[in-house]
DNA sequence: GTCTATATCGGGATAGAC
DNA sequence: GTCTATCCCGATATAGAC
C-alpha cells in the first residue's frame, strides 16, 4: 500500500504513535501530530473527539499488535526450557518490530496503572498460568529453586529495558551508531535466552 | 531536621522531585509543585527562574544522590564475583532509597540523551573500566564467554526495570499491596546477585 | 522572601464554510 | 471529509505591594 493510499485514519494513528512515543501523552502536541500526518489539526478532532481518546486508540493498537504472538507460546505444550527460549526470542522479536511499545507502556504505568491493568486483562494477559507452570517445574527439580515471580520479572527486565533505554545505551556502548546497536539487540535474543537458562539450571 | 526547619529551597526541590517523577517534565504543573511544597507559585520562579531550570536542578540532584556509593565498588580491588555481588546489592539499595530515579532517567533518555550523557560524563560515569575488567575475566576463563556489554546491560536491566515498572508489577503480582512489593524488592538484591552469578559461572 | 494580581501565550477544542 | 477562523482555558511567567 503506497503512502497515498493510506486512509486518513491510518495516517493519523501512525503519526500519533510516533509523537506520543517520542514525547509522551502530556508532551505530545496535536499540532505536531497533524503536521506529521500531513493533515489539518481539526481533522484529528473529527476522527477522534479528544487528545485523550486518540491516545487511547493508539494505546490499544499498540497492545493488540503486541500480544498475539506471545499468548500462543505460553499455553503451548513444550518443556519449560523450550518455552522460555521461544518466549524470549518471540517476545524480543515483537519488541524489536514495535520498539516504541516499552516506553509507551512504562509511561502509562506511571500515569494510570489501573487502566493499563484493565487493558491487559481485556487482552487476556495474566501471570497465573505461567506462574503455576514455573512452580511445578521447581517442585519437580527441573529448574533451580527461584521464586517464579522473580523469574518472570527477570525475563521481562532483560527483554524490555535495553529497548526502553536504547538512546542512552546506544550512545554509551556504540558511539551512537544505530546499526551497531540494532545488531546488538538482534544478538541479544540468543544471549538472553542462554543467560536465563544457565541461571536456572539446577 | 523537622519539617518546619527545612528551607524553602529544600521544600521546593523535594516537592518538584515528587511531581516531576510522577508526571514527567511536560505533565508536571508548577501550581501542583507549589501546593505540594506548601508555598506560593511565584516563589518557584523566585528561586528558579523557569520550569526548565527547576527541572534541571532536580535532575542534577537526582544524579548526584545516585552516584557516590557506586563508583567506589567499581574500582575496588576484589574478585569479579564479589564485585558483581556488591555492585548489585549496593546499586539496588541506592535505587530503593531513590525509587523515582529510574523513571526520571528513562524519561530524560527519550527527551535528550545527549544532555544526559554529558551529565553522566561530568559525574565520571563511563563503562570502559568495568568493560575491560569483564573482558580480562572472560579471557582468563573465570567467567563464561558472554559479551561484556550484554552482561552490563543485563545487570542494569535486572536492577532498574522492576523499580521503573513498579506500579504494574505490584498490581499484577501482589494485588497492589505496597508492603508486599517492597518486601519483594528487598529479597531481590540476593536473588539478582545469585541469578547473574549462576548465569556466568563457566 | 513571600504574597496577590495580572500579563501573555500556547494548545485543545469547536463553529461553520466549502 | 477537509479546511479556516476562533474560542477559551490553563499554565508559565512577571509586576509590584508588603
Amino acid at each position: 500500500m503506497s503512502e497515498k493510499d493510506k486512509t486518513t485514519e491510518e495516517k493519523i494513528l501512525e503519526a500519533a504513535r510516533r509523537i506520543f512515543v517520542e514525547k509522551g501523552m502530556a508532551g505530545a502536541r496535536m499540532q505536531q501530530i497533524a503536521d506529521d500526518a500531513g493533515i489539518n489539526k481539526s481533522l484529528l478532532h473529527y476522527y477522534y473527539r479528544s487528545k485523550d481518546k486518540l491516545f487511547l486508540a493508539v494505546f490499544r493498537m499498540a497492545i493488540r499488535d503486541f500480544i498475539p504472538g506471545i499468548k500462543g507460546i505460553i499455553f503451548s505444550d513444550i518443556s519449560v526450557y523450550e518455552k522460555l527460549d521461544l518466549f524470549i526470542k518471540r517476545y524480543m522479536d515483537v519488541l524489536l518490530s514495535k520498539p516504541f511499545v516499552p516506553m509507551f507502556i512504562l509511561q502509562e504505568i506511571q500515569r494510570d496503572p489501573e487502566r493499563l491493568f484493565n487493558v491487559f486483562l481485556e487482552a487476556g494477559i495474566r501471570p497465573d498460568y505461567i506462574l503455576k507452570e514455573f512452580e511445578r517445574s521447581i517442585d519437580k527439580g527441573v529448574i533451580r529453586g527461584i521464586d517464579p515471580k522473580h523469574l518472570i520479572i527477570n525475563v521481562l527486565s532483560l527483554c524490555i529495558f535495553p529497548i526502553a533505554a536504547r538512546p542512552m545505551m546506544q550512545r554509551m556502548f556504540y558511539a551512537n551508531d544505530p546499526a551497531a546497536y540494532q545488531q546488538f539487540l538482534n544478538e541479544r535474543k540468543a544471549v538472553v535466552s542462554d543467560f536465563v537458562i544457565n541461571a536456572i539450571k539446577p
